[in-house]
DNA sequence: CTCCCGATAT
DNA sequence: ATATCAGGAG
């Protein structure tokens, strides 16, 4: 019963394979630290202000100590525009004094090593596993939530759960791709207010097309 | 469940 | 004015 169900998850990850050949994560960085920073700040913010706000930060901060070491108003000054400043600037402070306590300032290239840091939950660590360290995750945010059940693989708001029954629908080989090719495609096409059916290559398959128009 | 919270599009 | 943006902590 879950084989039809695989056929299809398949063929959508081929459509958009084909639809956004070269897809990768829209976040910008050069080492999993960066990318680590870089996933903290892109809560409930769109990657293109992140990456506005981390070209300069990156220049200023680069490694956890030089977190550590800087007063957090300066910090929080540092990333304002991304929102949530005050949240963020703790978990980034407190995150890098525990990468300096327990890893040696190195970031663990582990699932549930980085999911114990403060600040960083199951997307987070997902992302910097999958796209950092080659690790097989899938990276569940608010595109690939809500087009997931938009598809019809599942029909729940758990983050969580969603990211199990794609990781059994798809094989690991396909995860981090397929969370960026759902990404990319929720902000070209299938957007969460005005999606643009029309356009959409999925749209023959799609169980929500005919809703919308 | 609520709170954190600015930028942007509609 | 309001919804939405690669969430996580308490």
């Amino acid at each position: 019963m879950n084989k039809k169900q695989k056929a299809y998850a398949e063929k959508i990850n081929e459509l958009l394979k084909a639809e956004y050949p070269e897809v990768k994560i829209a976040l910008e960085y050069s080492n999993p630290f960066e990318l680590l920073i870089a996933t903290i700040l892109s809560a409930q913010c769109t990657d293109a202000r992140v990456n506005i706000v981390t070209k300069e930060l990156f220049k200023k901060y680069k490694t956890p100590k030089s977190f550590i070491d800087i007063e957090i108003e300066e910090l929080e000054k540092d990333i304002f525009s991304t929102g949530f400043y005050k949240q963020k600037a703790k978990s980034i402070k407190n995150c890098c004094s525990e990468l300096m306590s327990k890893y040696r300032g190195e970031v663990p290239a582990d699932f549930d090593k980085l999911k114990e840091l403060p600040g960083v939950g199951r997307k987070t660590a997902s992302v910097v596993v999958g796209n950092g360290f080659g690790i097989p995750a899938v990276a569940v945010d608010t595109h690939v939530k809500r087009i997931s059940n938009l598809l019809g693989f599942i029909s729940s708001d758990d983050a969580e759960k969603i990211e199990f029954r794609i990781k059994e629908l798809l094989p690991p080989s396909e995860w981090v791709r397929f969370s960026h090719l759902i990404a990319t495609h929720g902000r070209n096409v299938c957007f969460a207010r005005k999606p643009k059916c029309n356009e959409c290559v999925l749209s023959k398959l799609c169980p929500s097309y005919k809703k919308q128009n």
